[in-house]
RNA sequence: GCCGAUAUGGCUCAGUUGGUAGAGCAACGCAUUCGUAAUGCGUGGGUCAGGGGUUCGAGUCCCCUUAUCGGCUCCA
């Protein structure tokens, strides 16, 4: 297809191209805007940029705006795909420009165009009687965009700040056919069954309740799996020198002042009064673990120590902010603080990004890397952030990931490393960090005696590896559709007795799998093998063991294997080495 | 918190213009004792999220609250 290019020129290029595709997006949101516009004459546009999956387009409209509209909007664009509108590219002055948007009724774009410098040159597409503001580059005619859909309505805050008036956005995707565009909501559908809420529930894996919004309950099988997640941790962070300590819950307000989270993050803090005395329930776990290093004098032989703690933290997220496990009010962050000199940052980084790297690995995650630096919120010296920010980029530039910076997304104490990891509709999580901090050894007067004999301060990393375990049981939940590895499956074998005279064997079977350490469940309803199978399968079980009078004269397994079937015969001794080797 | 939507038995969902709740699955009971993705019959279970209002009458209409979903802001 062709596109119009911003200089006036035209190239050809295909969906498949990035360039091509947000022009045939950007595109269509100009047909969304020029339809809306027709109909609702009094609108005021925003943006329209494409996205990801589509692209979508801010309004402002002088009536309440409900998805009930989509149709006759659709319908508006269609038309406008019939006509085969050209988009025309031209540039104008600033003035010209500026007359043209107020003209056109067009206030937000004024204000985007008084912005820039004064010898911008302003680009503008026009289709039909529909003019914007924009850099393009655009299809060359309307007619391209053969397929299209509107699908959601959002608030969306002018230029991205809470401050500002709250805009109507509409999010819609568009193809170069109709049976691209099923493709893409058919497989937005598939997705949707991977949704960590909807197997959580299927699978008794965790539960929200009304009576705690953000709160998860974990069922008994979600807690096999979190106990077996801690289970990794402890052993490959033993394995990497780490101890573990575990501080309380919740402690005085003093504390909180001196760690500067009175100031900086009361609005997210749950706080109580006790014997008069301010507490709050900690929300991080790194003024807990302060006091312990601060305990006891330190040797520089001491360093780096590497203090563990699964801290359960609770935080006051906005209500519209909860979503599942990803993102709730209370959650266990397999946190740990490691306090040494300046001369060990880089190795003390490097290693923290290599240990995360294993454990997603494992799980064969695929994770991208953001370098957060420093927020507007801060505390600190501008030369702390500068070293602090360095040391991470070079650890990062030596460990060889690629990495983009987040500019202003660090925490309030130091910048920070994030890991993030995606979601069955493509949705991205924060979930591992490390995070450099010379504030807090500072506020607490942390030392360590160096080899002259003098009073040093140690510098002090935050890290998580899983992030918050519940997070991270979430995105498990969505890679693995359910279908949970052997050793995380709540439930490893499940055996099913052909009939109830069968089941005392299948007990004894159960038992001695039992005994060789295996998770199993008998299913001794009176059933048919069929619908055992049936529901087993259903649970996600890796493994199924059918026990009849086969069985139990023979005394060998009938084993069927949720990946490849039936499997066949097998004794006790081959199934037990086979799960040994998984 | 903000914008939009949603809320009906344990789960998934029906309930036409307001006339007083229904299905499938699950559970339970009985029968069946079965060989690799659903055996049959029967039984119980809902103050239709909570509160208020309109009406002779509200699951259906209006208002408030709560929770959830899709976004924005924020964040592990």
């Amino acid at each position: 297809m062709k596109i119009s290019m911003k200089d006036g020129s035209i190239r050809e290029v295909t969906f498949e191209e990035e360039l091509g595709r947000n022009a045939f997006r950007h595109t269509s949101a100009h047909i969304l805007a020029q339809a809306v516009k027709r109909l609702y004459p009094g609108t005021k546009c925003a943006i329209g940029p494409a996205i990801a999956d589509g692209f979508y387009y801010d309004f402002e409209f002088d009536f309440e705006f409900s998805e009930e509209r989509f149709k006759e909007i659709e319908a508006e664009m269609q038309k406008i795909v019939k006509e085969n509108l050209q988009l025309r590219h031209y540039t104008l002055s600033r003035e010209e420009a500026i007359r043209l948007m107020e003209e056109k009724g067009e206030p937000y774009k004024v204000e985007l165009i008084r912005e820039l410098p004064e010898d911008e040159v302003l680009s503008f597409y026009q289709q039909g009687e529909y003019v914007e503001f924009c850099a393009g580059p655009h299809v060359a005619y309307t007619s391209a965009v053969k397929a299209f859909k509107l699908l959601s309505v959002a608030g969306a805050y002018w230029r991205g700040d809470e401050k500002n008036k709250m805009l109507t956005r509409i999010y819609g995707t568009s193809f170069p056919s109709r049976e691209l565009l099923e493709e893409y909501l058919n497989r937005m559908e598939e997705a949707k069954k991977r949704d960590h809420r909807k197997l959580g529930k299927e699978l008794g894996l965790f539960t929200m309740m009304e009576e705690g919004p953000g709160f998860p309950f974990f069922l008994p099988k979600g807690m096999v799996l979190k106990n077996l997640l801690i289970d990794y941790w402890r052993k490959i962070h033993t394995r990497e020198g780490y101890v573990e300590i575990s501080t309380p819950m919740m402690l005085n307000r003093q504390l909180w002042e001196t760690s500067g989270h009175w100031d900086h993050y009361r609005e997210n803090m749950y706080t109580t009064v006790i014997d008069d005395t301010d507490f709050a329930i900690k929300p991080m776990n790194c003024p807990g673990g302060m006091l312990v290093y601060k305990m006891e004098p330190h040797s520089y032989r001491d360093l780096p120590m590497r203090v563990g703690e699964l801290g359960l933290v609770h935080r006051h997220e906005k209500s519209g902010a909860l979503h599942g496990l990803m993102r709730v009010r209370c959650f266990t962050q397999d946190d740990a603080h490691i306090f040494m000199t300046k001369e060990q940052i880089p190795g003390e980084i490097k290693g923290v990004i290599r240990l995360i790297d294993e454990v997603y690995s494992k799980f064969g995650f695929k994770y991208h890397v953001e370098l957060s630096t420093r927020p507007e919120n801060s505390i600190g010296s501008d030369e702390d952030w500068e070293v602090a920010t360095n040391g991470l980029k070079e650890a990062l530039d030596a460990s060889d990931l690629p990495y983009i910076i987040n500019e202003g997304d660090g925490a309030f104490y130091g910048p920070k490393i994030d890991f993030h990891l995606e979601d069955s509709i493509g949705r991205t999580w924060q979930c591992g960090t490390i995070q450099l901090d010379f504030q807090l050894p500072q506020r607490f007067e942390a030392e360590y005696i160096g080899a002259d004999g003098e009073k040093h301060r140690p510098i002090m990393i935050h890290r998580v590896v899983f992030g918050s375990i519940e997070r991270f049981i979430g995105i498990l939940i969505e890679h693995f559709e359910g279908k949970f590895p052997l050793w995380l499956a709540p439930v490893q074998v499940k055996i099913l007795s052909i009939s109830d005279k069968f089941n005392a064997y299948a007990q004894a079977v159960k038992a001695e799998l039992a005994l060789e350490g295996f998770r199993c469940e008998v299913d001794e309803r009176a059933e048919k093998i069929g619908y055992k199978i049936r529901s087993a399968r259903m649970e996600r079980v890796p493994y199924m063991i059918v026990v009849g009078e086969k069985e139990e004269i023979s005394g060998n397994l009938s084993v069927r294997s949720r990946e490849e079937g039936d499997l066949g015969n097998m004794s006790m001794e081959m199934f037990v080495e086979k799960l040994r080797r998984e």
